[in-house]
DNA sequence: TTGATGTATTCTGTATACAGAGTATAAAAT
DNA sequence: ATTTTATACTCTGTATACAGAATACATCAA
């Protein structure tokens, strides 16, 4: 054996490839809720068969990102305030577990999430704020030693980032939202179970 | 327009079809964990070409009840005690989520849920006792008016099924069970929210 | 007998081909 | 002019065909 070799990455499976293409396209809003989907289209600009499209919109259809319009194929899910609610719900029931979990195992969060947060909440860019916080509740998921939290998490994660660049809410991003953070990463150090959970759930507005 | 007419249903889609037959499978245990697949003797089996099946595959890799298995295709995911206790974590946490909002709408069960679940439990047919317990859960969450919630613990419920059916822990499920069911209806049906949350994190176990 | 190498088989993933369902358009009748 | 009907087109879902990757087996050498 010689040194150790990095192990080779997996087959880059096209149908993963569409997927997280569509998916990614749908999320920040350069497919429009609504609009109807073309396999062919796709496929033609993807530069692949209609096979590996078809079968990414079946995961995608199964995400709720995109719906059956009967006689006309697909069309990408269009946004829905009760929807969206439900999935802040979800989501937020999710983060009080990770939160409880983390503080339980006494988790250590990165300063430097919460201090890039600040720092992205200073600036306008609007992507840059949604992305630090993504990471600070997925360093939260990691540290709940639960990785289902963060897989089921991760989707709705992608339906909010979609209402988020649709409504464009900076003002909400506000500042306060990192004070709201540091809490709860500090209830987390401490193992204070009720406090993080607490915390998290008023978080959630 | 004559009286309203019953909606058609939507196609009989083979790749549904498959994905239910497969996932009953896989639930019920006649596919056992480990077990490779074939998506050629599946198709055949089903008289189906491989297409539906492997979309199928798909669509259950990503639910996490086969995996992949680089060369050898796709195997049935073995019962892992850990990732067991991560999707009870989960479910746990929608439950109560679950029982919460049904308490705030002071949602009424159907009492006959309970004395069908008790009979069951009288029984010693493990298949009645667990489509009891499910029925009772999926009320809360039909109750919740969030229908999210019921999307998503449904797929937990399988992997437990699978789980239940595997290790037939007939004895734990005691009447017991129902009278902790009985004494959560009454607290959703009470709008006592804390009391239906917390009553349901314990029946979780 | 054990190890390694080459070959054949097997299985998956993608592409192309085909058939069925539905919609839209156009033509005809009232 | 409006409504109805027939025809053509478009798009999806399924089947078949093809190519590539990995494993298993067999053969050969040490």
């Amino acid at each position: 054996m010689p040194s150790q070799l990095i192990k080779i990455e997996s087959t880059p499976d096209l149908v993963d490839q569409v997927y997280r293409s569509l998916l990614d396209a749908i999320s920040d809003g350069s497919m429009a809720p609504g609009a109807r989907i073309m396999q062919e289209d796709i496929a033609e600009q993807l530069a692949v068969s209609r096979q590996p499209v078809l079968q990414a919109l079946r995961l995608l259809k199964k995400d709720g990102f995109v719906l059956d319009a009967p006689g006309r194929g697909v069309l990408v899910a269009p946004l829905d305030v009760a929807w969206l609610m439900q999935v802040y719900q979800v989501r937020g029931a999710l983060d009080a577990l990770a939160a409880g979990l983390a503080a339980r195992a006494r988790c250590q969060l990165d300063p430097r999430l919460i201090s890039h947060g600040r720092a992205a909440a200073r600036g306008n860019k609007v992507k840059a704020m949604m992305a630090a916080d993504l990471q600070f509740h997925a360093a939260i998921y990691a540290g709940s030693g639960n990785p289902l939290i963060a897989q089921t998490a991760q989707l709705h994660w992608h339906h909010i980032r979609r209402a988020m660049g649709a409504v464009l809410q900076v003002s909400t991003m506000r500042e306060s939202i990192w004070d709201e953070h540091d809490a709860i990463a500090k209830a987390i150090a401490d193992g204070d179970e009720d406090t993080a959970e607490t915390l998290i759930r008023e978080h959630g507005e």
